[in-house]
DNA sequence: GTGAAAGCGCTAACAA
DNA sequence: TTGTTAGCGCTTTCAC
């Protein structure tokens, strides 16, 4: 490795000036570009962790997502990686596959790691940031809301799914069930309620994991108890999942059942039938809740700040009823 | 922020037993257990930049993948992150999103920050990995070889094209168009030399993008130009533009053309006709990648590995000629 | 087995 | 403006 001396030496310099050299603060000129060409002829690279280590700060943000095979989340992370790159910091990206273990993992790491700030959309109300917030790092959440004071970029879900069902029984579809996603996502609550809003009861709903899996047992759990002639489901994902479990009990959407779905998935329009989604402006909110950080990161004082984006209904075939 | 020199305050013992103790090396159980129960009060996390620049190592592996939106890679993504949690390593994702820009700042990132390997899918064969290399962090390609003597684990594009061609032909679609990506992707040029090899001759090809642009523009260039009466698609994200560009034609897959694509992304049986596709064992190509990077990084010598992985023919409604 | 002390590579405070 | 020096928090010799 080759260090900041090695280069000093090379140019016949102090450490400290290949340092302000390279970090664009006053040098004479001639010795900055003495500074410059040596490290260029050495192949210097600085170390981010002494760097670091020193300035006590880092130019990282870690995102941590709940699912990167989700589009709403790919959508996101590239809004928060535009925002960030241009302001100088690169993000680094964590997976945590809707798993609380590994959600709280990768929070440890962006800790230990420190971080400059986090963006994560929390499996759970219930995911501690506390330790994240004891450290000093500031944090937004986005997607879901936390039971902590903190900045958040949001959807308004419940409204978007109260649209959605309306859309269907509008449609004259007049038994829709829910199939909202995990009882512990709060935006899955907030689905039901749009749609219990919709309905103006109780209504038919399944409770399932934001994957292929939950989505078809979710579809199997009310088609076996109820008999829904619509479906509003969760996510992209829960959708692939559906589509499986009425193909394999020969129901036809668009015939036999009209489905909604949140998320524009970029294949939701090739599906057979097209699928009616409920899309979220997901790189707004990426690039939002990153522009929030980014402010807190500078300093920022005040209240936690709570953005919240509208969704829009986008009507394909799968919830039109053909005649 | 609290640091081991607060716990060993707390703790009554000095620094060293604090750290020892915290990362089991032998240490008088009591002493051990008053380091840990002040470290437990205190909240104590050591700090990752100091440990590593200590160390001189990291525990963080950095995944450079050419774009978060494409299923396969999102496969490689897991299996890799598998792999890595399990040997204690976390997992740096970075989107290059196909710009070879942003695939070299991660790259000078990742060894800014030092990772102890990275694994990359690069853009094109030219990528340049030199300074990685250079600064002694191992590397593993994947997906797209590179021209640099490095481990990589591959997939034998060739050979999958070939078959699927080949199949296109036994299905009675006597004039196949290949799209096979941008030109300055290893796998698009494999893939076209597979379908060559398969039609006998030079056939019809566009390069285009790995992108839903891409794809469009490659359908449109080869059907105003020619008039193949099959495709050939490199990859899913391109297939979502051929579908767009063939329904703004009226053309119907299955009938009028028809239809193979490489990577079997989740919602390709769903699609209206459901897409044959040659399928690649993505996660296993993250997970053997992950292991081979982390024998290097364990100091295995000797010279480059390439692992290679075959394809699968996954022969679904849009390759079979509607009666 | 434990503690004191050195030092990883860098930058910021201080001197010159 | 430049160089010298201290020290970020941690691990790891080296004495004891």
């Amino acid at each position: 490795m080759v260090t900041i001396i090695d280069v000093a030496r090379e140019a016949g310099v102090s450490p400290a000036t290949v340092s302000r050299a390279l970090n664009g603060a006053k040098v004479d000129p001639e010795l900055a570009e003495r500074a410059r060409a040596a490290a260029e002829r050495l192949g210097y690279r600085a170390n981010a962790m002494a760097r670091n280590l020193r300035r006590q700060k880092t130019d990282v943000l870690a995102l941590i997502i709940s699912d990167v095979a989700n589009p709403v989340f790919t959508a996101i992370a590239r809004g928060v990686e535009d925002v960030a790159q241009r302001a100088g910091y690169s993000v680094l990206l964590c997976n945590a596959d809707e798993d609380p273990d590994k959600e709280a993992r990768y929070l440890e790491v962006a800790i230990a790691e420190q971080v400059a700030g986090i963006v994560i959309s929390p499996h759970a109300a219930a995911t501690d940031v506390e330790r994240a917030i004891a450290a000093g790092i500031p944090l937004v959440v986005v997607d879901r809301p936390l039971d902590a004071p903190v900045d958040s970029v949001l959807v308004r879900s419940e409204s978007g799914a109260r649209a959605a069902t309306e859309h269907l029984l509008a449609e004259g579809w007049n038994r829709p069930a829910c199939l909202p996603g995990p009882a512990d996502a709060a935006t899955a609550l907030d689905r039901l309620a749009g749609y219990r809003a919709a309905v103006g009861g109780d209504g038919v709903h399944a409770f399932a994991p934001f994957s292929i899996e939950g989505g078809a047992a979710a579809a199997a759990a009310v088609l076996d108890s109820h008999d829904p002639d619509a479906l509003l489901v969760g996510n992209a994902q829960m959708t692939l999942g559906v589509l499986e479990e009425l193909a394999r009990r020969h129901l036809v959407v668009g015939r036999d059942l009209g489905l909604v779905t949140f998320d524009d998935a970029p294949w939701a329009r090739f599906v057979d039938p097209a699928i009616t989604v409920v899309g979220q402006p997901a790189y707004e909110i990426g690039a939002r809740a990153a522009e929030l950080l980014l402010g807190r990161v500078a300093g920022a004082a005040g209240k936690p700040e709570t953005v919240e984006f509208g969704t829009e209904l986008v009507v394909r075939a799968s919830s039109v009823r053909r005649r």
